[in-house]
Parts: C-alpha cells; structure tokens; sequence
RNA sequence: GGGUGCUUAGCUCAGCGGUAGAGCAUCGCCCUUACAAGGCGGGGGUCGUAGGUUCAAUCCCUACAGCACCCA
C-alpha cells in the first residue's frame, strides 16, 4: 500500500470493473427499491446540482443494495427542446445557414447526429462520481417506447377533454419565436423608467394622465382604468379619451384591478399586451388589438409610420413624437419587474395566439389529495406547503412549442381548421371517419419538453406496456430533487402518474438545497463562479480556470471583475481531491436548509478524512498482514476491543437513523466522529498498548488483531455508500485477511446493528481513562512539560472504583500519558501539580519541572471556573418554585452537581494552601 | 401586495426547553515508525433586537429589524 492515499490510482479503475461486472443492475431477489434519475439535459455538462445530488442518490442506493433490497437505479437523458435547438441552431449559424433554410427534416437529422455524438457527455461525467446507475437501462425522452407514451397521454388527455387548444394570450418568446410557459419565465427587478402621458378627453379640454413602463403598447390601448372608488375621476367613468398618435378613441372604465396609489391611478388598458389588461378586456367586452409581429415588431394594426419598427425602436419614436406633442407629463426612473425567458434571456412578451393547454385543475385536485393522504411526503416537510400553494392556484399548462426538437403534437387539421388527434394520419382518418382525400395537415408544434418529463417514472420502466420492471419497481421509491423544480417536474409526475398508472410516481420527495458559491450567490456561467466538479476532483490550474470562465461570455465587459474574483479566491488554482472526497463533502453539507454554500475548506477536510482512514488501515494491515491471526480465538479481547465495538454499533444505529430520515449531513458527523476520534485516535493507540506490552498474552494480541480487523472490515461497508472508491480499494486488501472471498464491497452486507455488543460499562471504563489521560496532558501543557518527558505520578482520594480502575488499566494510562509510574498514596512526599477527575486527585511532583506560580494560576483559574457554576447551580436551587415544579430528575442531578462542585472547590483550596507553603 | 425560510464561534453550518457543538481558520507545543493531508493542548459565542409564556428559553409565542427565495 502506498504511504499517501491517491485518489487518482484508485477511481477509475474499479469504476470500469464495477460496471462491467454487472453491478449496477438489479438484483432477482429483495424488496424492490428504485430511484428514478432526474435525467439531466443532453447538451448539458456536469454542474455542482448534479454532483451534489447524485452523491446523495448513490449513497441511498449503494445503501439499499447493500442492504440486500432489489435495487434499481434508472438513468436516462432528457432532449431538453428549447436548449438543445439553441446548439444546434448556433452551430449552423455558424457557417451561415439557418434552420429555415435546411428545413425540418434535415433539421432534425442534424439533431440527432449531434446527440448521437454529444449526448453522452454528461454520462460520462456521471460515472466519474462513481454513480451506480444501471446504464444498461438507461433511457432517452425522445425514445421510441417514450415517445409513444407521450404520445399515449396525448391523445387519451384529448379525448377526454383535458387537453384543448385555446386562442389566449402566452409568454412568447421573440427569440426562440415560440409560447412558454409561466414557469419557464424569469421575473427580476430592473431599472426602467415611468413615462407619464397626457390622454386628452373627448369633448371637453381636459386631459387624463396615465403612467406605464411601456409606452409602445399604447398603439394597442382598448380602455383607461381608475378604481371605481377613487373620487379623483368619478366624473369620467363613461366618458371617452382620445388615444394619442392615432385617430381611435377609448372609453374610460372603472375596475377594482387599478391601483390608485401607482401613479396616476389611471391606467391604459392593452388586452392583447398584459395579462392583468387581458382580464380587464374580458370584464368589459373590450375590443383587443395586437400590435405585435411574432419578431416583436410594430404590425399593420398599429399607425403606418410605427410599422416594422421594433418594440425598443417604436418605444423611442412614440415617446420622441408624445413630447412633440406635448403630453409627455414627465418621466420618471422606476424600478420593474421585466419579464424573460430562462433561455433566451430577452423580454418576453405577452401575445395572443392558439395554443394546447392542459386543463391542470381535475388533475391537480387527486394530485393534491395524495399529499394530503400522506401517500406521498416531502422531506423536508416544509415543502408541503410549496406545494400545496402552487396546486390550489394551479393554472392551466400550455404545452405547445413553435419548435422542431421534441415530440410533434399528434394532432391534425383540414381546410375549415377542424382538430382531429390520433396517433397518425391514417388512425385519425379511421377514427374520426375521414374521407382518404379529405386534405389533412399535422400541427407543426412540438410538446413542452415536461410534458414527457412528467412520465418518467413510469415510461422509463416500459409502460404503457406492462413489464416486469413496472410492476416491480413502480411506484418508486423517493425522487431527490432541488425544491426549484417542485413546479415544473414533482408536481407534474403526481399528476400525471395518478391520471394513467392509477398510482403515485413515489412515496417521498427529497428536496434538496441549492448549491451556490462561497458568496452565497447562485453559481452561473454569466457571472463566472461557476466550479466543475470534475475539476474538484482531478484539480485544475488556475490558468485553465480563468479560461474555462472566461470563454464564450455573454458579457465580455465581466471578464476583468472575473478574473480577479477568481485569481483572489484560488491564487494556485485548485487541488485534487479525488471523487470520494467530493461526495462527501456534498453529504456533509445535505442539512435541511434551502442553500448550501459550497466550502472549499470542508473538501480539504473531506480529502484529509481519507487520508486518515487510508493511513489507519496501513497500521491495522501492518499490525495484522505478516502474522496469523486466528480469527476463531476471540475470547480474550481488551477492555479497548470491546469498547470500539460498543461505539461502532451506536454509530452503525445511528447511520441507519439518519438514512431514514435523509440527514446525509449527521450520517457524515456521525462517521466522521467515529472514525477519526473514537477509532483512530483512542482504539488504535490502544492497541499499540496491547500490541506492544510484554504483559498482554499472545491470546489477548490475537483479540485485538482480529477486532482491529473485523472493526475495520466493517467500518469500511459501513463507509461505502458515502465514499465507494476508497473503501473498496482498502476493503480488497482487508477482507482476505478475515477469509472473507468476494470480488466487490459494494455487494457485500450493510453493517446492521448487533445489540449483544453493545456495553454501557466497558463505555463507562474508557471514559474514565479518557478524562484522566486528557487531565494529564492538559497539566502537561500548561506546566510545559515536554511531552517525551516520563513522569511519575500519585494518586490519591477517589471512589473505590477509581482504585479498582486504576489497578486494572494502568498500562493504557501508563502509555497514553506517558507515565513512568502510578502509585497510591494518602500522602505525597513531594509537593504537587494537582488535577482532579471527579473527586480523583492526581498529583505530579514538581521536581524540577513544574514552576509553582504557574500551578497556582492554574488552579486559581480552576477554582474561579468552578465558582462561577457553582453560584449559578446554588442560585437555580434557592428557587423554590423550581424544587417544587422541575422535574425530580433534574432537581436531583442539580443537587449531586452542586455537592460535586462544592468536594471539587475544597480540594482545590486545600491543594492551593499547600502549595503557598513552598514559595 | 401574498407566502415561505433564514439570522448560533473569524468563516461554513449542526443543535434545541435544563446556561452551547462540529469542520475550517487561529494560537502554543511536538518530525512520538499508521497518518505533518498529522499528533497533543488552548483561546474564542450575553445563540439578530424587544417583549411574553415557563421553575427554567438559543430552543415555544408575539412584534420588529436585516437577508434570501417563491407567487402576483
């Protein structure tokens, strides 16, 4: 074994042998145990989501599978429309062709070429963090079998009158030139301007005055809006406005929509521009005029010299040609919330076209019901009610996309625009009794990629065939997934999953924090804190990574601030620190908050905990490799022996806990804890005691050797779902020492709790050596007393099982404190450094070696310590109403505590009066 | 405007009715043959503010402040 642990020797290699030895698949025999993956983008690459959430869904399924369930981890990639159009239209774009140009269907080859030879990136990176996904089942969105599911739940939803195509205003994005969905825009504050514009009434010479952060949709206002209660404009309601910059004229209408505190407390109504204005028009039968091309230009319903300009151009002209007039009022700078696609980043627009919805409210209603049932449950629990305020408010879904990427809508048109919605043109021709030369068109649109996301538990396992795998593993068991999806996905798989499997897609929702920088701030390409996970864990130098997030910036003008951003956070770039060391770094920070900034500190640490674990195994081997143990003679184990074992079966208890309750934060503490400050620090020197000691018998090293192992042997299973490549690695050289002969430890039994090696007492023993070694080296340390310096020691006072210890683990306290001798005596001959463990005196000769004013601060400051809580203690008790009404427990406990004080103080007194005699 | 969280050591976070814990950082001592990616020891917190409930509040309740996110 090599001194320092190297990741990079070890991952690879067994990740290869893992995969080809069929280990990710299922097993024939267990309780079925599934997670579905949420199937990353295909032109996406690995980011932190990934890394972070991945490291969790393998440590439950590694654990399940160790745990003998029958465990099915199912992969798969999702075709992701609008983004993966945008990279194919971007690489077209660059030898100057456009997709118009190619035409559909070469289009679409050229889609799939480039999935076929891109698409598997972000597999590949998946398995370099070691995910056990059975990738022999791995599945595509755009897969026959999922398209027909698709498909399926399409025309079943049709014919039932769930879905409909309806002429409605949408999110449109003049980009992509295709409808949205609520959820796919982005509202953020930006700073814009008011513009306050005089609207002259009909018939008389007064003017109304209006604000909007819009000017160019005046050319489409129907109506102007005040509150019906607002005594300012009584008089006008029902009278009319002359729009300016055309010859129409509007009439002045009351609604409770208006807010009469926002400026003026007069609004322009635009029906076909502003969803709220929409609703407005539909109250008052107004007339709604688009002004808008689906490029976001000025069309023919607008006056002929806006006409094929651009919203942004109009907006200039409209207001240059209102102050010409003089009914700009005034302009002021406002702050709004502007509205853009996720992906296309411009301003999206509502406009009014037809579109296919889906009517969520029947679905949602048993969707709603099964989380209230409790058949399904969202950890954290707060989530519930996320989910339940979208659900109630829930508004129909548009699922039609002016894209080419994606399932085509299997629907199709005559002349006179009659719908007709079959699987293909000559079922609908069957179905609907169609002439064969009636002409028919197919809808040109692709579904919302969601809409096949919402399937995936169960089109992946193979329905609406009913396979083996569906009737096995659906429902699934838990999703992982971050809470910014619960819209988008979860809430949809619900509904989906109740409407066509009858049942729910799983039975509880992990909801999982957000990953951001050191900062706080979401991690993105745009502002260039972006880490790669795999760069954490093969290390990268701090040239790649200012290239990597530099390149290809939107806003080049960020270049500079991100340069130093990044030269400042990792001056020399950032080290290795192998897979295992990722995840669990990504376990310790799963706690039940919301964001999780990522540390750099707690990965060092993470990488240090292998090193640690990589360096106790070396001893353990050492200890045990070259000798033969007799793993049948186990009789004489150590006072040590046992205790380690007692300590790793309330840390094997408490793993178990928190895999159940998705703590993945508390099952790394509790691992991490037992490790390095129970196993390593007191077992292993422990050992050395009874490896070393002449006294011990060969039976007793036997004992250890074999408890060294075994101890180890099972650490490591125990380990594994949180770090697989390291335990395996050591596990393989472990293992044949126990005669223990199997190829892999991640088929091997998950370390389940033993009660009969549980032992309060022998727990209680060390506790005790481990208060008097830590008293001694505290002295120590505080008297400057070298640590390669033997002292010898007297003890007196004490309980009688304090003797009784002593005489029975004295060579543990001898070698860990490093004590020439112990000897009992009621009385010292020399005077003393004192400390006390309960009412235990332990006392060392000053000799040469111990300054005198240096012991009297020491207890001086003791003393003050202990006074301190014996005030406090003495207060609590002189309250009558807390003996009366605490509990007798605690009463009780208070009351031992303040005579344990008071024994304390005095001997402290008593030692500081004798010491005074010397100086 | 409606809603949901958060505020604990220098930093990142656990905890939770009986006067606080971890990792990292920091300080001191140590190259003790598993490990310097280490060992040993130490310092550091009136648990956002103000009230209330309680024998007892960091923890429960109310208000306020600050921060973050979601929906309109």
């Amino acid at each position: 074994m090599e001194k320092t642990y190297d990741p990079h020797a070890i991952e690879q290699t067994l990740y290869k042998h893992w995969e080809a030895s069929g280990y990710f698949h299922p097993g024939k025999k267990g309780t079925p145990y599934c997670i579905m993956l949420p199937p990353p983008n295909v032109t996406g690459s690995l980011h932190m989501g990934h890394g972070f959430q991945n490291a969790l869904m393998d440590a439950l399924i590694r654990f399940h599978r160790m745990k003998g369930d029958n465990t099915l981890w199912q992969g798969g990639v999702d075709h992701a429309g609008i983004a993966t159009q945008m990279v194919v239209e971007r690489q077209l774009l660059a030898k100057g062709k456009t997709r118009r140009e190619l035409g559909r269907e070469k289009f679409l080859e050229k889609v799939w070429a480039w999935k076929n030879e891109s698409g598997d990136t972000i597999n590949r990176q998946l398995r370099r963090l070691g995910s056990s996904i059975d990738w022999s089942r791995s599945r595509f969105t755009m897969d026959e079998g999922l398209s027909q599911a698709v498909q399926k739940v399409f025309i079943d939803l049709y014919d039932e009158g769930l879905i409909y195509r309806g002429h409605r205003l949408v999110n449109w994005d003049t980009k992509f030139h295709t409808a949205i969905s609520d959820l796919e825009v982005i509202n953020e504050e930006e700073d814009g301007h008011l513009w306050y514009i005089r609207y002259p009434l009909v018939n008389s010479p007064d003017v109304l005055i209006i604000a909007t952060t819009r000017p160019e949709t005046m050319l489409g206002d129907t109506a102007i809006a005040v509150h019906p209660d607002d005594t300012r404009y009584q008089h006008l309601i029902g009278k009319k406005a002359k729009l300016p910059l055309t010859d129409r004229e509007i009439p002045i209408i009351a609604d409770e929509y208006v807010d009469p505190e926002f400026g003026t407390g007069c609004v322009k109504i635009t029906p076909a521009h502003d969803f709220n204005d929409y609703e407005v028009g539909k109250r008052h039968q107004l007339p709604i005029i688009n002004i808008l091309t689906f490029d976001a230009h000025i069309n023919e319903n607008a006056p002929e010299k806006y006409q094929g300009m651009d919203r942004f151009e109009a907006r200039d002209k409209i207001v240059e040609d209102l102050k010409a007039l003089e009914l700009i009022e005034k302009i002021e700078k406002h702050k709004l919330k502007v509205p853009r696609g996720d992906r296309s980043k411009t301003i999206i627009e509502p406009w009014l076209t037809a579109q296919w919805f889906v009517k969520t409210k029947p679905l949602a209603e048993t969707a709603i019901k099964a989380v209230e049932d409790g058949d399904i449950r969202f950890i954290p629990d707060t989530w519930t009610k996320t989910y339940f305020q979208w659900m109630y408010n829930i508004e129909d879904w548009c699922i039609s996309r002016q894209l080419w990427w994606g399932h085509r809508i299997p629907a199709w048109y005559d002349e006179q625009g009659n719908i007709y919605v079959g699987e293909n043109e000559e079922n609908v021709r069957a179905k609907y009794k169609l002439e064969a030369t009636l002409p028919l068109r197919q809808d040109e649109d692709v579904l919302d990629t969601w809409f096949s996301s919402a399937l995936w538990p169960f089109s992946t396992l193979g329905w609406p065939e009913n396979t083996a795998e569906f009737n096995t593993f659906y429902p699934t068991n838990v999703l992982v997934t971050g809470f910014d999806i619960i819209f988008f996905w979860v809430a949809r798989m619900i509904m989906f999953g109740l409407k066509f499997t009858g049942k729910i897609p799983f039975h509880e929702v992990y909801v999982t924090g957000l990953i951001r920088d050191q900062e706080g701030q979401k991690m993105s390409k745009s502002k260039g804190n972006v880490l790669d996970p795999i760069d954490l864990i093969d290390g990268v130098s701090l040239d790649d990574l200012l290239k990597k997030r530099t390149f290809g910036l939107m806003q080049p003008e960020m270049e500079k601030r991100i340069k130093e951003q990044t030269c400042k956070q990792f001056p020399n770039g950032i080290a290795a620190h192998g897979t295992d060391a990722l995840r669990l770094t990504f376990c310790s920070l799963a706690s039940t908050g919301r964001d999780i900034r990522f540390d750099l500190g707690r990965l060092e640490g993470c990488r240090n905990f292998c090193n640690k674990l990589w360096n106790a195994a070396r001893y353990v081997l050492m200890q045990t490799d070259m000798a033969n143990c007799d793993l049948t003679q186990t009789k004489a184990k150590s006072l040590a022996d046992r205790w380690i074992e007692s300590r790793l079966q309330r840390t094997i208890l408490s793993v178990h806990q928190h895999f159940n309750d998705y703590r993945f934060d508390l099952i790394t503490q509790n691992m991490y804890e037992f490790t390095w400050h129970e196993f390593c620090d007191w077992y292993l020197e422990l050992s050395k005691t009874v490896l070393t000691s002449p006294k011990t018998t060969e039976e007793e090293k036997n004992a250890t050797k074999v408890t060294l192992l075994t101890t180890l042997e099972t650490l490591l299973r125990l380990l594994h779902p949180l770090i697989p490549f390291i335990t395996e690695s050591l596990w393989k050289e472990v293992s044949p020492l126990l005669q223990i002969h199997s190829d892999t430890i991640m088929l091997e039994q998950y370390p389940a709790l033993d009660e009969s090696k549980l032992d309060a007492d022998v727990e209680a023993d060390i506790e005790w050596i481990k208060k008097v070694v830590f008293g001694l080296r505290n002295l120590r340390s505080e008297m400057n007393i070298p640590p390669s310096k033997q002292l010898a020691i007297y003890i007196n006072q004490g309980s009688e099982q304090d003797q009784s210890r002593i005489q029975m683990h004295q060579q543990y306290l001898k070698d860990l404190a490093k004590l020439q001798s112990i000897e009992t005596t009621t009385h010292p001959t020399d005077a003393c450094a004192t400390v006390l463990v309960e009412t235990l005196e332990i006392a060392v000769p000053f000799a040469d070696l111990i300054d005198v004013q240096a012991e009297k601060d020491r207890l001086n400051k003791e003393i003050q310590k202990l006074e301190k809580e014996l005030s406090h203690v003495k207060n609590k008790l002189s309250n009558e109403n807390f003996i009366a009404r605490a509990p007798e427990a605690i009463v009780k406990k208070e009351q031992t505590h303040i005579q344990e004080l008071q024994t304390a103080l005095q001997q402290l007194h008593e030692k500081l009066e004798s010491i005074k005699t010397i100086a």
